[in-house]
DNA sequence: AACAAGGGCTGTGTATACATAACGGATGAT
DNA sequence: ATCATCCGTTATGTATACACAGCCCTTGTT
């Protein structure tokens, strides 16, 4: 593996677990430093995650990681929906329906997952990944594919905000099945509106966790 | 102006003007050379390029200029009914109608402009530039803008493939009136089915030209 | 004591030298 | 004759040295 990609995930991953704070200023020598690797990589890799919105040019002073508040999280769902909307009834006229009716029997099952010791819920996680996957590959629009991927990363960091609770899990996982089942069903308005439910009690259940003061 | 700055502007330039046509490879030092810049800065306007889409790397064989198919022009149109229908019909609820009022006017003039002498018609896509400056700043939604903004890179090039003749300006110019009335009027769903109507017909005079042979 | 000017320091921007991997051609063996 | 292998060339990947600009601190003057 390159060391400019070695640098890119190591920073990626600091900035979305939020170990770099907002705000925190990442000086090329210092970091270089920080992962091994030259300035020349490490520069590479601060492009790419500017030009994700992880980070911005604070002119002259260096990147900075960028902050997200309130209001950006209001944006990123409104945006969310949009695309997700759009995907899930484009997956339902494409998809197979084979892979979705598979996935909303996992997803049925999912509650054993999270009630499982692993305190990450790793494996819960990975079937959602693999949801997103399935509707990535069925709606055939790398375009479209491309900039919902691009929106996952600031979702991620979204997440880590959020007390992901036994409870909150069993229901979003309820609601996952909800949008394989319209897609596997073949009906395009039906997974459209489950991907708007689904992405309105995600965005209070945010919202609730985050704004308690 | 940085000299990775001036790279990355002649390229994509090169790339939108269909002066680098698509599998054209753009070895480093060649074109540092052709440039006048060190590989260094040129290495980065590449990875802009590349993130942007309008360059891939192919494996050790140095980038090359992404082709744009039939499909991909079919996806971008999917992606972009999808995000610009979404933007409109944020921007007539949130939008100033007085912006769009005016805007309206002067697209209602617009014939004007295109049979003006200037055969680049820059004074007609200077016009619905603004259009779409005037959606941008009315969402304030910067991850949709954004998004947006990636995608007219694109669209541009698509542009350029397309024959603009007067006909068909003309009544693109009447298609962006409509979409700026319905904004003006603060109707979103009649702003979003304008824009649909626009998206559409656009669409389909591309691929009218595009594929007679 | 306060303000302005200058110098130093710390940062990014650029150039270039070196390391390394992959593709192509040529040559040998089968 | 054809295929495999080796070597040379050429490309990118990385490191580092140099250039330059902006901010802070210090010092001098008023």
């Amino acid at each position: 593996m390159r060391a400019s990609d070695r640098a890119y995930a190591a920073l990626r991953d600091d900035i979305i677990e939020w170990r770099l704070r907002p705000g925190t200023v990442l000086p090329e020598v210092e970091q270089s430093e920080r992962l091994g690797v030259s300035r020349t990589p490490l520069r590479e890799a601060l492009s790419r995650l500017t030009a994700e919105g992880l980070t911005t040019t604070a002119g002259g002073r260096g990147v900075v990681v960028t902050d997200i508040s309130l209001e950006d999280i209001d944006e990123l769902f409104e945006l969310r929906e949009t695309l997700e909307g759009k995907a899930a009834a484009l997956a339902a006229e494409r998809g197979d329906a084979a892979v979705f009716l598979q996935l909303q029997r996992e997803l049925l099952e999912a509650p054993a997952l999270i009630s499982a010791i692993d305190p990450a819920r790793h494996e819960y996680y990975e079937l959602v990944a693999r949801l997103d996957s399935a509707i990535d590959a069925a709606i055939s629009n790398s375009y479209l594919a491309q900039a919902m991927r691009s929106l996952r990363v600031h979702l991620v960091r979204v997440r880590r905000l959020a007390a992901d609770d036994y409870a909150r899990l069993t229901a979003a996982a309820a609601e996952h099945a909800a949008i394989a089942e319209a897609i596997a069903a073949g009906n395009p308005r039906l997974a459209q509106a489950a991907t708007t439910m689904h992405l309105h009690r995600s965005l209070s259940h945010v919202k609730a966790t985050h704004t308690p003061q």
